[in-house]
RNA sequence: CGGGGUAUAGCGCAGCCCGGUAGCGCAUCUGCUUUGGGAGCAGAGGGUCGCAGGUUCGAAUCCUGCUGCCCCGACCA
């Protein structure tokens, strides 16, 4: 992408209104446009990055056995008169209501209408286990909206519901999302440590929540140190193996750790004091087991092996793509602006022309971008007719993993610069060294 | 939902106390000079001063009501 073709409206100064990092490096660096109270327009440069992630978050998830569909954002009331939660979910919901007086809303969350996708159509423990899931937005009219969009009113979620004939498969489900989540954390370069979680509104026995670690964060952890060096499960971990996977749940809750909500002092304070993490966190990912709460109301039943109709047992799983950006963020940072990890980087390399209008440094930098191009690696050519100062500035501010510098003095010898933004290493090189390097590691 | 702020050009702000028809920096546009860490000079454009009432000869400024947004707390992917 030519930056002079593209929309980036970079800000200078700060808006007033952005308190934390991530939100005032997401404004200034032309990500995000605030509409109202917690509701965001995502920019070209923010779109890319929602997109990478939700790539990742659905390649993990169809490797653990899910299967993505689409529902819609906006609900009918009767379906949450079933499950009675249309007067439990109170003023968070965003009630709407269409021209005939039809009661509508704005989804929140989806058990509801996914349970009544999955009477419709399943009728035999055979058709089992299934888990289906959905990438959407979500309404939640939050008191306080803040942050931007690491609490905001519309959010992007990834909620998955997984549906079994009894406990114990539900349990594997449950141990294949759990697994599926450490993977998907990992691949965007987070530590996400799996705590024990209260099951709120949404009910149920079993779940947790996946908390990165992060000064900013917005609510106080504690965890035992093990944790930041447990190795991931890797890709090709049988997920249709409960044992494999109930393995990885096992190891991963074999420790302390909780929120402040859950947390037991005299639990961690037995741990001893070299063990003890105490530290801010960011919810990323939050999971639950909650057996028969929603299929029993709504006569989600299959026929057993026995004849007989039960009701099936769910989970839900739930990440939030939009929070992740502002997660990843607060994670990745100095004090020039954003570091993003090359997995979810808008692009790969940001090529710096220093001379637009100089013809040997025009040429270079054209031949190196189409090549780069040709050759998969996403780049930003920065070909604007500004001055060298402005563009460092501003690739250091998006955050790119590569910068490509290319001036008329190095040129006269033949070399172009290579710098990684987040070591600030530099490296002179020819173009044709810089092309191999890049060309062979996809950007990153 | 309680408490506290704030609203003036795209962004950041001054002006308000003491009423006289709006200004600064950055950004934008034009020209010239510049070109390896957010350039310099000269010129230009851009604002029904959040909205609605009121007081007054006259309101950004004083009064009343409303709304948006932000912050602190209690609640949440």
């Amino acid at each position: 992408m030519r930056l002079s073709n593209y929309f980036l409206p970079i800000l200078r100064e700060t808006p007033k209104e952005a308190e934390i990092v991530s939100h005032r490096l997401m404004l200034r660096a032309g990500m995000l446009r605030q509409e109202s109270a917690g509701i965001y327009a995502w920019l070209p440069l923010g779109l890319r990055v929602l997109n990478k992630i939700n790539a990742i978050v659905r390649e993990e998830q169809n490797r653990a056995g899910a299967i993505e569909m689409l529902m819609p954002t906006i609900q009918s009331a009767d379906l949450w008169r079933e499950s009675n939660r249309y007067d439990d979910y109170g003023k968070e919901m965003l009630r709407i209501k269409d021209r005939h007086e039809r009661e509508m809303l704005f989804g929140p969350t989806n058990e509801e209408m996914v349970t009544e996708i999955f009477r419709a159509y399943v009728r035999s423990y055979k058709d089992l286990p299934l888990n289906l899931y959905h990438i959407q937005w979500k309404f939640r009219d939050e008191v306080r909206p803040r942050f931007g969009v690491m609490r905001s009113r519309e959010f992007l979620m990834k909620d998955a519901y997984s549906f079994d004939l009894d406990q114990a498969s539900a349990e594997h489900s449950y141990a294949r999302m759990f697994t599926a989540y450490l993977r998907t954390f990992a691949r965007m370069g987070l530590k996400a440590i799996p705590m024990r979680a209260d099951t709120g509104p949404i009910g149920g026995k079993l779940s947790h929540e996946f908390i990165i670690l992060a000064s900013t964060g917005e609510s106080e952890v504690f965890c035992h140190k093990d944790f930041l060096d447990f190795d991931v499960p890797p890709a090709d971990i049988d997920f249709n193996d409960a044992k494999a996977v109930g393995g990885v749940v096992d190891k991963w809750t074999s420790r302390y750790a909780a929120t402040s909500d859950m947390h037991d002092a005299s639990a961690f304070g037995a741990l001893s004091s070299d063990d003890q993490v105490s530290a801010r966190g960011i919810e990323v990912g939050h999971i639950f087991y909650f057996g028969t709460k929603y299929s029993e109301p709504m006569r989600a039943v299959v026929n057993g092996p026995d004849g007989k109709e039960t009701p099936v047992h769910m989970g839900s799983y739930g990440i939030g793509p939009s929070r992740l950006v502002a997660a990843l963020i607060e994670a990745n940072h100095d004090d020039a602006g954003i570091i993003w990890p090359a997995a979810v980087a808008p692009f790969h390399v940001g090529l710096a022309n220093l001379k637009v209008g100089d013809a040997a440094t025009d040429a270079a930098c054209v031949d190196l971008y189409a090549k780069l191009t040709n050759a998969g690696v996403e780049v930003l050519y920065d070909d604007r007719d500004e001055r060298p100062g402005a563009k460092f500035a501003t690739l250091d501010l998006i955050g790119l993993p590569t910068q490509v510098i290319v001036g008329p003095k190095g040129l006269a010898e033949g070399k172009i610069e290579m710098k990684d933004r987040r070591t600030g290493a530099r490296e002179t090189l020819s173009p044709d060294e810089v092309f191999n390097k890049l060309a062979s590691s996809g950007g990153a």
